[in-house]
Formats: C-alpha cells, sequence, structure tokens
DNA sequence: AACCGCTTGTGAACGCAGGAACAAAGTCCC
DNA sequence: GGGACTTTGTTCCTGCGTTCACAAGCGGTT
C-alpha cells in the first residue's frame, strides 16, 4: 500500500496550511477538531479537506475529530519538516532582506544557512541575523551544510545565471522571486513566484466583475 | 462584451507573464515573435500559449507570428492595465517595506498612494518615496483616492481586522500576504500568497523525489 | 446492552485545465 | 502567378482537481 505512493501538487501547498492552523490549535490547547472547524479556519471545502488527509492514511476518529497534536505531526513528517532544510539565499536588496529576516521560515524548520550578495556594498552587512557573504563562497556553503534549497530574490537579468550556480553547486530544489523563467537541469525543482503578477489577476477580476460597479451608481450610463 | 465572456484564471496569470516578456523584447526593438519563441521565454507549451490568446481574439498573422506592441497593447487593455490602479499598503515591517520599494508594481500600473501602520514607530518614516501614515487616516484615502487594492502585510494576529476595515472603505481586491485565511464579504475577492507554503512544497517534492539521489555518481557510464 | 447522533472516509460525477494533432491562412520564393 | 513552407487558431482527448452525496464506525446515553 505504502501510504504515499504520491500526494497530488495542490493537497500538499493546503497541508502546509492546515499544519499552520493545527499548530495555533495545539498551542491554544484544543485537543480535537471537527473536519469542517478546520476547513473552515483553512478556508478550504470541508469535503476537500478530508480527501487530503486521506491521502495519509487514515488518521482520525469518526464520531470525534482530529487529535489535534498526533494530526499535526503527522502532516509534518509526510511534509518532510521533522530535519531541518538548510537554504541559501541569493540577493539581498529589499525583498532578500524582507525574506531573510522573516520568521515564518525558521519557525517552518527552514533555516539560511547562507545569504549572499554580488554586490560589495552589502557584502558584510547583517541581515536577518546573518552576514551576507560574496557569491565567491556561494559554493563551498553549499557543499558544507548540504544545503538542498536555494531562494532567488535578485534582479531578473542575473537571476539564471544565479539559478546556474545554485544548481551546479547542488541545490536541488529554486524558489524564485525573480520575474523570468528559470531553465534549469531535469532533476531540479523550479518553483516561481510573481508579486505583481498577483497584483494584475486582482485588477483584471475587478475589471471583469463589473466596470462601473461603484456601490452607488444608480442611474445608467457611466462617464 | 461578447469578445470576453470569460477568460479562465489561469489564463490571465500567465498572460501578465507574456505581458511581461513581450514589454521586453519591445525594448529591444523586436518587431514579431512566434508563439514558440514567446512560449520558450515564458516558460510554458506553445500550444498552451496560443490558447490562451485565442481568448482575446485573433491577434497574430499566420505565417509570421504576433507583432510584439499590438499583442502587448491587447493584452494590457484586457487586463485593465490602461487605467493605473491606486493601492493602499497596510503594515510595514520587513515584508511591507520591500513590497513599498519593490520596482516591478509601478512599472506595472500599480500606485501605492497609501502606506499605513499601526506602529506609531514606524508611522511619519518614508518607505519607498512614500509616507507612512496611521491607520486612523486608511478610511479618508481609500475614499478620496478610489483606492481598489488593498495590500495586506501584517502580522497574522490582525490581519483579520485590516481586512474588515479595509472592506468597509471601500476597498473591492485584496492581496493578503499575512498567513491566516482571511473572511471577506461577497463582492470583495481576496487573494493569498503564503511564502513558506512555497517552500515547504519544495521540500516536501524534494522528500518524495529522493531520500538520497546523489547526483555525482560518476562511476559507470550512463547510456 | 442497544439505540441514536455525529463525524470520518470513500466512491462517483462534474467541470476545468493541459497537451497533442489537424486544418486554415498568409507569406516568401521561384 | 503558383506552389510550398511556416505559423496561427481550433478541436479533440486525456487526466486532474473539486464537489457532492452516501455508507461505515465510534461515542454517549438510557
Amino acid at each position: 500500500m505504502q501510504s504515499r505512493p504520491r500526494i497530488p501538487e495542490a493537497t500538499v501547498a493546503r497541508l502546509a496550511v492546515y499544519l499552520r492552523v493545527l499548530s495555533g490549535l495545539a498551542d491554544g490547547g484544543r485537543g480535537t477538531v471537527s473536519s469542517g472547524e478546520l476547513a473552515s479556519a483553512a478556508g478550504v471545502n470541508p469535503a476537500g479537506l478530508r480527501k487530503d488527509l486521506s491521502h495519509l492514511g487514515p488518521c482520525g476518529t469518526r464520531g470525534v475529530g482530529y487529535e489535534v497534536a498526533t494530526l499535526r505531526d503527522r502532516i509534518a513528517g509526510v511534509l518532510g519538516m521533522e530535519t531541518a532544510h538548510a537554504c541559501v539565499l541569493v540577493g539581498l536588496g529589499n525583498l532578500g532582506s524582507a525574506l531573510a529576516g522573516y520568521g515564518g521560515f525558521g519557525s517552518r524548520g527552514f533555516e539560511f544557512v547562507g545569504l549572499f550578495d554580488a554586490s560589495p556594498a552589502r557584502v558584510g552587512q547583517e541581515v536577518g541575523g546573518r552576514v551576507v557573504r560574496p557569491m565567491e563562497e556561494l559554493d563551498e556553503v553549499v557543499t558544507a551544510t548540504r544545503a538542498t534549497i536555494g531562494v532567488i530574490a535578485t534582479p531578473a537579468e542575473v537571476a539564471q545565471g544565479v539559478c546556474d550556480r545554485l544548481t551546479s553547486a547542488g541545490v536541488r530544489s529554486i524558489l524564485n522571486f525573480a520575474p523570468v523563467a528559470l531553465t534549469a537541469p531535469a532533476g531540479v525543482d523550479v518553483r516561481q513566484v510573481d508579486l505583481s503578477v498577483e497584483l494584475q489577476v486582482l485588477a483584471f477580476l475587478d475589471k471583469q466583475r463589473g466596470p462601473a460597479t461603484t456601490v452607488l451608481a444608480p442611474a445608467g450610463g457611466m462617464a
């Protein structure tokens, strides 16, 4: 049976959300939760949540619900959070600095073991409790720390070059914030996060919903 | 109205990517592009790109390709970028400051007309060329500027309260970076961006792909 | 000990997105 | 002027994700 033959990627993303909610409930001393309540807190459909959870085997008690601590540990195990993940971050402009100082990563088992920037002005500065290192040390740090995840927060022009250096150093997973499509060798997984795309989708939905949907506007014909 | 009954949301997100690539090509003086080249630059399948573009009517020349400037303007029009969009940003911690200073928004027609923070220590400071204002002025600024988009970059605990204030002030679209599921009244569109979720998906894929997939294996040539 | 309500887990149908193959059309060359 | 090549636009199909609805199981109660 191998309780994890394959889990859909969309489900994995939601599991991470459930995990966050469960952690909050556990901190609040909550013992059990129902799928309805958990789904409401996560912003998804209750049936979908149960289906997501079914991918990791039966982990609830019928008539009662899910044991918060148990389910949390189970999800954490499936997501590979038993062991901490070493990450390197390249590019410490505004966005990179924000990522380096973002507490949401460290509390989830992701640790930045190296911060890198090509600009001599940034090298040596301290960001988020770590010292920024020059690009020349990237390969060495990745090898020494066995970092598997690389985060790119550089300008678009140099992102591909950084990607190449990361992959050749041994990084197998890349999270790219630069607005370019990266090409990486097979076996390396790249995830793209484009902040401005999200805004543009919002703008489109707003336009589509009503070119003149003022809440007032009783009279026909806008100007 | 007839030419745009509805465009799938996934297509809209990709249109934003095509638009970025086309802008770069236009700046380079490029006259026409084929779907293959454009798809390669955007990181998608050529057939899928043509299907996406088909939603906005025929806009290419068979045997030649797409006229860069024309297609760019067409997409920009569909995405509602003819007119600039006024946005307000709440929460100027590390992430909020990065967003306020991110050039990728302004160059795409999104302007932050108001930066807000609850902390008196941040009010009055200048971030990204704008002065941070107290939360009390939020309603007034939204009304005066007719801002339609609100960006939340606050801690999770206060995000729902900020969402309520934004919606009651008249904001119809919300981009939420806080790691909580927001509930908003009908007619208000909320998009969630969770940075740590992306990392966790990467960690899972890495774990699933192979607990010990070393890339080296120099001995024994691969045929 | 048996009944009843509540909740999980699963099976099936619907809709959507993605990919591949084919026809239409326009241009370049001879 | 005609043929052939190139490239778009469309259509079909396969697979996935999502949702609804029902059966199975456990706890509490009388």
